[in-house]
DNA sequence: TTAACATATGAACGGTTGTTCATTTGTTTT
DNA sequence: AAAACAAATGAACAACCGTTCATATGTTAA
């Protein structure tokens, strides 16, 4: 969309401006992301976006852990809590290993546990630290 | 949910599980975080997982800028901008100064920009770092 | 005070998403 | 091969969410 060229419409852009600083407003057009990544960046957190898959991935952090446990462990339908698997794994955020009937899941990189550990440690910190 | 005393049921429960490490079943369940903190977790990255307000966040990087701005940067909907600047108000990811007629908004601390980064930096990554 | 402008807000609509239910696939055991 | 079990999947439905449209609030200029 924004071209090189489009370095010399500072002056005749923004006509109907009047509210702010021109030269912060051509800045922001310019340095706009490509909209595909915006995209991406927005679908990647939508992932986290979600209780179930957080917990899903929280659970994971320490060990992998096959469908039948995570069912146990989190309380939730066989079929729920596999839909959500199916996401992590499209997204490349879980990997899975068969071994016989079960397969057990675990976290695909370090990325994903420390974004999560980010997330808990922002989410702490917004609460004072103090939680029942 | 889950108190000191569960520290003995290791043996007890988990009869149905013939799948999967017992211990590791046990400590997931042990470790479980409050329902709450789960919720408010995936409700902040929530925040993020809409394209509209990524933009929104990744144009207030660099600068302070009022409604119109966004509109004309964004070139979207002065509604929709307003709709989503309001989520982000209300989640303190933003911060507001009027002047006049106008609003200037601004990230509201540190933190959101580091995650938007970080965000921006794990898509470059995935797309290998090269990019059109 | 009236007009013009910037922003905020409420209602409504369409699209998305997570769960449930029923069924299927694939593996092991008998 | 049949039965039993673990996991995956498709369809359907309800709840949620983001945009639009219309309107309201609040501020400045005339």
């Amino acid at each position: 969309m924004i071209t090189k060229s489009t370095s010399s419409i500072v002056d005749t852009l923004c006509d109907t401006c009047t509210c702010s600083n021109k030269i912060h407003v051509e800045n922001a057009k310019r340095k706009l992301l490509d909209e595909e990544v915006i995209y991406e960046m927005a679908d990647f957190f939508k992932i986290f976006g979600d209780s179930t898959r957080v917990k899903i991935l929280y659970t994971l952090l320490e060990n992998e852990l096959c469908v039948g446990d995570l069912v146990e462990v989190l309380n939730m339908t066989q079929s729920a809590i596999s839909h959500q698997l199916r996401v992590l794994r499209q997204n490349d955020l879980v990997k899975f290993r068969k071994e016989g009937k079960a397969v057990f899941y675990s976290l695909d990189d370090d990325h994903v546990s420390v974004l999560l550990k980010q997330g808990l440690c922002h989410m702490l910190h917004k609460n004072g630290g103090v939680k029942n």
